[in-house]
DNA sequence: CGGGATTTGTTGCCTACACGACAGCGGAGT
DNA sequence: ACTCCGCTGTCGTGTAGGCAACAAATCCCG
């Protein structure tokens, strides 16, 4: 049996990760040209040549395998623009509030009419993979050893960064998303700590209140 | 066990046709960047995201491999513009001759500095790719009851219209494929049958009296 | 509404593939 | 000469996947 069979990354059978991969292309692939409804699990298991019984081993069922898909999509769309750094970089949230903000206007600009049903379960989505990449940033090694993270501090910071990204995308003529984010950055970060400073951590101050700072504060 | 290892199209396991696909096209990729002598049979397996071990249910080795993938080239090259037909069309040499020219221009053409090497075998799958079709076009119902396959007749056949598409290759300033194969086809029939109308289908008499010159890379 | 036709999950048996380990071998360096 | 090293080709063992058949939805059309 793999070691981790939901969040093993390297540690699968090549034939697991191949045919996962097979899956997801391959419904990719269809959703090109059908709408999900239509599309069948024996649909897929041919398109990614594969057998029916085998998608079962994978996705408890099709609408398992879209929300993997729908994940990787999202996932995918942060990774270029907003990976998570190696280091603390303080300007990170400027940094994942750009790409949220060009993700939101991908989706709702790309997407074909005929999956438009999908587009609040992706944002839902985005939302989670937000928070995900602010507590995994939250967790990286600091300099502070009384650095504990703070539970809610991912949550409320994933909401607040996300809540300015959608209303972002609702403004008429939005700016672009660079712009908007430097700006927004402070009045995010407001809530947070007493004068925009003190995140979390205690000793942990980031000096954000001129919010175009591009360099990285590297400790 | 599959049915037909080697020639067997549909009755092979999905995962046979598979992995098969997977390392003609891994090979297929890593030589658009290296060339054949450096690739070694872990690069392949790793770029077919195969196991080793596996390369070598499908091949005896990668010089087996490398053929396969350039049979296939061939068999796909001459499969658009000169597909086998169903019926014993008059016209199908000619069809074969322009496809063949266009074929080894292509060859010559594209084939990336390094692979030089392999233009001779190339060109020689060509020519039994070509006497394939041509035994195949042979063999197809004819109205002809007395029809019986001349095997001589696929040899002569193919390779003076091989040698034809030679020569109009080293040809400096040759015309297009298509006019060249209209008027090359006579004197390439010539000696099978008295007068250039009536290639074999009637009568079946070939006459090789003057039939034995192959070009090179002959047998 | 009824009933044939698809589609969905599930199961048991068999096969292709993954993996680790192995001996053999050719090349590069010292 | 020698060792070191990476590549080759093969083997035994465990597992993912192919396949056929199945009951249970679900569709859909008269």
């Amino acid at each position: 049996m793999s070691r981790k069979n939901q969040n093993g990354r390297d540690t699968m059978d090549p034939r697991t990760r191949r045919t996962r991969r097979l899956l997801l292309d391959g419904l990719k692939e269809l959703m090109l040209e059908h709408s999900y409804g239509r599309i069948t699990v024996g649909d897929i298991a041919a398109q990614a040549t594969v057998n029916r019984a085998t998608v079962y081993l994978h996705f408890r069922d099709k609408d398992a395998l879209l929300q993997a898909l729908l994940g990787e999509h999202v996932r995918e769309g942060l990774d270029r623009g907003a990976p998570v750094p190696s280091s603390r970089e303080a300007d990170y949230l400027l940094v994942l509030l750009t790409a949220v903000c060009e993700l939101l206007a991908r989706i709702t600009g790309e997407c074909p009419r005929r999956h438009k049903q999908f587009e609040a379960h992706l944002e839902a989505l985005v939302q989670a993979d937000v928070r995900a990449r602010i507590t995994a940033w939250l967790a990286l090694p600091s300099a502070a050893p009384e650095a504990e993270a703070e539970p809610l501090a991912a949550t409320v910071l994933s909401a607040a960064l996300f809540a300015a990204a959608q209303e972002w995308q609702r403004d008429e003529r939005r700016p672009s998303a660079q712009l908007f984010a430097r700006r927004a950055l402070p009045v995010l970060m407001a809530p947070l700590g007493g004068s925009a400073g003190t995140v979390l951590s205690a000793g942990r101050r980031l000096k954000l209140e001129s919010a175009g700072r591009v360099r990285p504060g590297g400790w």
